[in-house]
DNA sequence: GGTATTCAAATTGTGCGCAATTGAATTGTC
DNA sequence: GACAATTCAATTGCGCACAATTTGAATACC
């Protein structure tokens, strides 16, 4: 069954919780929400090269720099090795990399594009464009809210950190 | 092992490319990343409600409007019943919830809170606060940015439905 | 009345996403 | 040079997220 998107429910809130509780007024759930309706955006668009989402993003990182252990790629996307780790797996069945023990360190795994997966960059040179047809955003738009999204995830990575140190 | 969120790298790019698939440049990834850091930061916050972050935000709905069916709390949160069917039965095993076929249509299973799940959003009061607070962001700015996000998720949508339908 | 179509939720199978643990390799210390 | 502590990737287990299919109920059509 898909969803498909009902305009939000009129509410009657208890005079005390001041709305502070209902769901439009989150960060979190516009996130979310909007996250997930690009994933699916996406989803057509990378059929067509067998790449699902995540993958697609793993190879933006390694298009840029070949080469990297899991723990980079890991730092890169914000994913750690239990994600990783099998959907590396899936793109070395796929035939788009290598995983090679480092020859110095061999607790390192070095991640290496094959030539097939060099050459689906240009296959997929047409997505970004496609994509941002598909918003019908301007483009400017788009590179603000970029930018604060960018600062939005610094900050909470920050929040993160400080929790975490505060747990010694 | 955690990704510790490393600065980007620097890159060189082809004449030809002219940074179109840039990793910092996709909104998709801003989305993406900053949404992951978010689910991050709620974690520890719902662990003593012992309340996973989807659950949360379908508890949000329902502590707006009780007695929804699965579909239509689909809509709200952009989920199928793929999703929610398994995700609600764990809520109703954990006493939060009932799940009764509707009287008049048979088809439709109707979600109501049980007192539990309703004296859950006198517990769950102080998160909203908490958040925000941890983010370190301004009110206005959040407010702006959660609008800009549900303009998005607007277009993503029309974007989608327009796909669909241009699919026959 | 009986059949076909439509509709709602559940089920199945695949792929993330992460906590917690494991195991192997390296570093630090003596 | 031993040996404890640290580091890195892999593994395990659980909970989403969604496509595709199934099951059963309601509605349409004849």
């Amino acid at each position: 069954m898909k969803p498909s998107l009902l305009p939000p429910a009129p509410h009657r809130e208890g005079k005390a919780a001041a709305g502070w509780q209902l769901l439009d007024r989150q960060v979190c759930f516009a996130l979310y929400a909007a996250s997930l309706a690009m994933t699916k955006l996406y989803k057509p668009l990378l059929e067509p090269l067998r790449l699902t989402y995540p993958q697609y993003l793993a190879l933006l990182v390694l298009w840029e720099r070949d080469g990297l252990g899991v723990g980079e790629l890991g730092d890169r996307l914000g994913l750690d090795s239990g994600t990783l780790t099998p959907l590396l797996k899936r793109m070395q069945t796929a035939g788009l990399l290598q995983r090679d023990r480092a020859a110095d360190d061999e607790r390192r795994v070095i991640i290496k594009l094959t030539p097939a997966g060099r050459a689906m960059k240009r296959e997929a040179r047409a997505i970004p464009v496609q994509l941002a047809a598909a918003t019908r955003c301007s483009h400017d738009e788009m590179q603000d809210l970029t930018q604060r999204l960018q600062a939005l995830r610094q900050q909470l990575q920050t929040a993160l950190d400080d929790a975490d140190s505060a747990a010694h």
